[in-house]
DNA sequence: CGATTTCTTGATAGGGATCAAGGTCTGTGG
DNA sequence: CCACAGACCTTGATCCCTATCAAGAAATCG
């Protein structure tokens, strides 16, 4: 099993026009304008909050590079896990002043934020690139469905099976992961979280994973034995993952 | 406990335009464009599939009355409904020619399809209101995230608990139920599909909850016996139902 | 190289699933 | 108007998946 080097800078540019790309086509200056959106780029070092829930939030995120999970805490401490942010990603839409999620960086991460002044100014100028940001980012939304598929109706291992397929889809669409691994610091924690699990029983889940040669964690890096077998497992369908807008929906305006 | 009359038509007649209201400030004539692609409004009975999972799907649908699910079947059988659907939500985004979701009348609905096609006219002529109505619909996404954290780290009596109390929230911002109480044909075949439970032990919760007054089933109608303590056992915050875009962004638009 | 963090293993317990059946209600048709 | 069927609710018994608790390795980090 080689760990094959990435293809793909780590890196990109542009995540923001390259995502909305993936699911829309983008005239030349729409792309550029989004460009200049992201002038102010901030880095974020690993284990530091992005955002903390509650606390006010007066602009979006445009993920730059890196790994980040949003999440929630409850009273007691038990924490929920609701997505893993990847760079293209936007955070911080939910409207609101107030957070309804805490932001935290997986690894060192790039951002662009963009203030909601700025948001403005640029739909003055061109609405109908808002429109098509907004759609490609309401496609997360099958993203969050699809977990709550896993939540509620699917066993430990089939969840963690599943969620490794995710990240291995998901990573691979923006060059990060190869045919079968990927790099990402997870921790069993983390996953655990993430999939409502013990960190026990995620400990036992992958002891058996591995027994069965589908899926190991080695270093800070998630190796997939048998793709096809793990994808079976997880009942693993990518569809969700691949939305796009009939006809090209934003091609024929005029 | 009086179950009193509901002060609100049962048939929304602008449930777009109301919906995106609640959000984003509406100018008149936007209004009246979004009310315009609602004329053919087509009626589902009850217990009929609106959009079936995998099939083709080149329009989506503004709920006008009615409630219905949106749920996913798995391979053996297990469903796992992703959300409730209200008069003034949005079904059939995310893209894609095939539907990744079921979508079924739970009462007799009223929905305006609007084809992709008209959509895309509409876009021509008015771009911002498109940016609304996807930026409204957006919101949503916040209630799935919820429900993502009832799933992950909440125990089955909070999952129900947290349930009744955001359809009690949800249904009063559309004017479909009073101070403790709404119409609703739930089952606990339904509220086990929807929070991941057997209808068995979701009948023992409802044993609990009647027995300290907390909740009941009666008829087609949820009647939350003690707000305060129901809110309390769910840990529930309605924040995440108000969202709010800051300065209310569209309007300093020239 | 001491100190966290993370992983692993074992033992125990419990929340909720599953299986099985009976009861109740509702609508339907004869 | 009654009888029946199907949907829905209820109850009881049992089991098992996964959580908890506890504590020792191993790895990682400053």
């Amino acid at each position: 099993m080689r760990a094959s080097s990435l293809n793909a800078p780590a890196h990109d540019a542009m995540p923001l026009a390259n995502r909305v790309a993936r699911f829309i086509r983008l005239a030349p200056d729409e792309a550029a304008l989004l460009r200049t959106l992201q002038s102010d780029a901030r880095t974020i070092q690993r284990g530091r909050k992005l955002v903390a829930q509650g606390k006010a939030l007066d602009e979006i995120f445009i993920i730059t590079a890196g790994i980040g999970i949003r999440y929630r805490v409850l009273n007691d401490g038990r924490r929920q896990i609701i997505r893993f942010v990847v760079p293209g990603d936007i955070e911080g839409f939910g409207g609101s002043g107030n957070a309804l999620f805490s932001m935290l960086a997986l690894t060192e991460m790039v951002v662009a934020p963009i203030p909601y002044a700025n948001m403005m100014r640029v739909l003055q100028a061109k609405p109908r690139l808002l429109a098509k940001v907004l759609m490609s980012f309401y496609c997360d939304v099958s993203i969050d469905a699809e977990r709550l598929v896993d939540l509620g109706r699917r066993s430990a291992v089939e969840r963690v099976a599943h969620f490794l397929m995710e990240m291995l889809t998901r990573l691979q669409a923006i060059g990060l992961a190869d045919d079968h691994s990927y790099q990402l610091p997870l921790t069993q924690e983390l996953i655990s979280d993430a999939l409502g699990l013990s960190v026990t029983h995620v400990n036992r889940v992958f002891q058996r994973l591995r027994s069965e040669n589908l899926a190991f964690l080695v270093d800070q890096r998630v190796v997939i034995g048998d793709v096809p077998g793990l994808s079976a497992l997880a009942d693993f369908d990518p569809t969700y993952l691949q939305p796009r807008f009939p006809g090209e929906i934003f091609d024929k305006v005029a």
